[in-house]
RNA sequence: GUGGCCGUAGCUCAGGGGUAGAGCACUGGAUUGUGGCUCCGGGAGUCGCGGGUUCAAAUCCCGUCGGUCACCCCA
């Protein structure tokens, strides 16, 4: 293993690149906080047995994706794999759920899952997400949804989808599923191995089958929206109607299971037709999970959350424009290199972004550097501007240039920054 | 995890047994203290890595690592 590259299926961020993380990441942060969003802060390492309890024992994620590893102590430990195991694990640490009624989190950081590298798919991957705790829905469930699409549309990501479904709960989910195998078992022989698997661990998630055959079976399985409960069914029409009320498009997509057990109920992806995302093409998933808290030991408390994935985010939003890094660039004569640090110091000083090539060199190479940085003046410090306690300011657009005194020059050069972007 | 395709300069790529190339980028210059356009010059590559075949391998073979596509799955 080289020691000069990074780990398979995880990607350094150069410089060039942040504005586009950054704008994501603001956005993000300006969206949820318009919701009422508190951000939450948790350890990228778990105790192994927190993501098996809560993601669920036969799911993919579980079986095979998760990076674990036994630490000094002998504690066997997970890098997350998702984020709302640990928001519920906080949540319920610190008694959050008995000093307020609703807690709403959001999050935003590495997740990690091993898994074979593609496009738009990482083994270090970027999540945002958020979650609701101690509202049941599913007024809440359409507000996530339609924060999320407004929050993609500001980003300039126009083509998405999105697809609900419901997965009942309780007696609806234990119906369904007698019903929903009672089904598939004449078709067993038909099946792809790994549905066949399924089918005994965890039927539901045959329905979420891309194969061909197993498509064509799923298509004629009996549909959990028509099993639905009276609690059940009010609960998604309730949805349906709020997302309708909003505004929100929506699709009601029957098959849509999603590979973690602890969902309940509601059921939501948003999806991108970009060509650049190729078959990893889900830009968000989410959906509720009420049973959660009380299965890790908390008391009854209904959850509802989702993650968007960053790094296929940034594959279909807009280009954005992005603001030069600098102000000013400092030129100077050599022999002038003391004049120079101190003038820039007081650039600094006076809240001016700016920066020189310190390495001295011919005036034209100075000048070559200045353009590339972006910055919007150049200043020139030679013999004459020493001699006369001033500072040619030359506008690096336009080309005009005036010398202007030493005195009082920063605050002049701040007003007039601030004006011309104004 | 399975299968296909691809790895040559910082980037995009040509070269498919006989001395490693182009464009862009970087860098120096085109007379006195001025960038962008143009012109001239310069630096830069263990041809992903390891082994094999051969007088000779970037080129052929095997392995391996990385990327990518499909499957699988998901954000």
């Amino acid at each position: 293993m080289s020691i000069l590259r990074a780990v398979k299926g995880m990607n350094d961020v150069l410089p060039e690149d942040i504005p586009r993380w950054r704008r994501i990441e603001g956005l993000f942060w300006d969206t949820v906080a318009r919701y009422g969003y508190g951000e939450v802060r948790t350890p990228v390492v778990e105790p192994t047995p927190l993501f098996v309890r809560s993601i669920g024992e036969a799911t993919d994620i579980v079986e095979k994706e998760m990076y674990t590893f036994v630490d000094k102590g002998n504690d066997t430990l997970t890098l997350r794999p998702e984020g709302t195991a640990s928001a519920v694990r906080a949540y319920l640490e610190h008694s959050v759920g008995g000093r307020e009624p609703v807690t709403k989190w959001a999050y935003l950081g590495p997740m990690f899952r091993r898994e074979r590298p593609a496009r738009g798919r990482y083994r270090q991957f970027w999540q945002a997400g958020a979650e609701v705790f101690g509202d049941p829905g599913p007024y809440t469930d359409a507000e996530m949804i339609d924060m999320i699409v407004s929050m993609m549309r500001r980003l300039g990501v126009a083509d998405v989808e999105v697809l609900v479904n419901s997965l009942g709960s309780g007696d609806t989910r234990a119906r369904y599923l007698e019903a929903l195998v009672r089904y598939l078992e004449p078709h067993e022989a038909s099946l792809s191995e790994d549905s066949r698997r399924r089918l005994r661990t965890n039927p539901l998630r045959v329905l979420d089958s891309k194969a061909a055959d197993d498509r064509a079976i799923a298509a004629a399985a009996p549909r959990i929206l028509d099993y639905l409960g009276d609690e059940d069914r009010a609960h998604f029409d309730g949805l349906c109607a709020t997302l309708e009320a909003l505004g929100t498009p929506y699709r009601v997509e029957p098959t849509l299971v999603r590979g973690l057990d602890y969902y309940s109920r509601t059921l939501f992806e948003v999806v991108g037709h970009g060509g650049e995302l190729g078959a990893q093409n889900t830009l968000c998933g989410g959906g509720r999970y009420d049973g959660l808290v009380e299965a890790l030991g908390g008391a009854a408390t209904p959850g509802l959350g989702f993650a968007i994935g960053l790094e296929r985010l940034l594959l279909v939003m807009g280009a954005g424009e992005t603001a030069p890094a600098l102000d000013v660039f400092v030129v100077y004569r050599p022999g002038l290199e003391r004049e120079a640090s101190t003038l820039l110091k007081a650039l600094r000083d006076g809240g001016l972004r700016a920066d020189a090539d310190l390495r001295g060199g011919s005036l034209k190479s100075q000048f070559r550097r200045a353009d590339k940085s972006g910055a919007r003046l150049g200043l020139v410090i030679g013999p004459d501007e020493v001699e006369r306690a001033a500072v040619t300011v030359k506008d690096l657009r336009g080309g005009e240039q005036e010398t202007l005194p030493r005195d009082g020059l920063v605050p002049r050069l701040a007003e007039r920054l601030a004006r011309e972007t104004a």
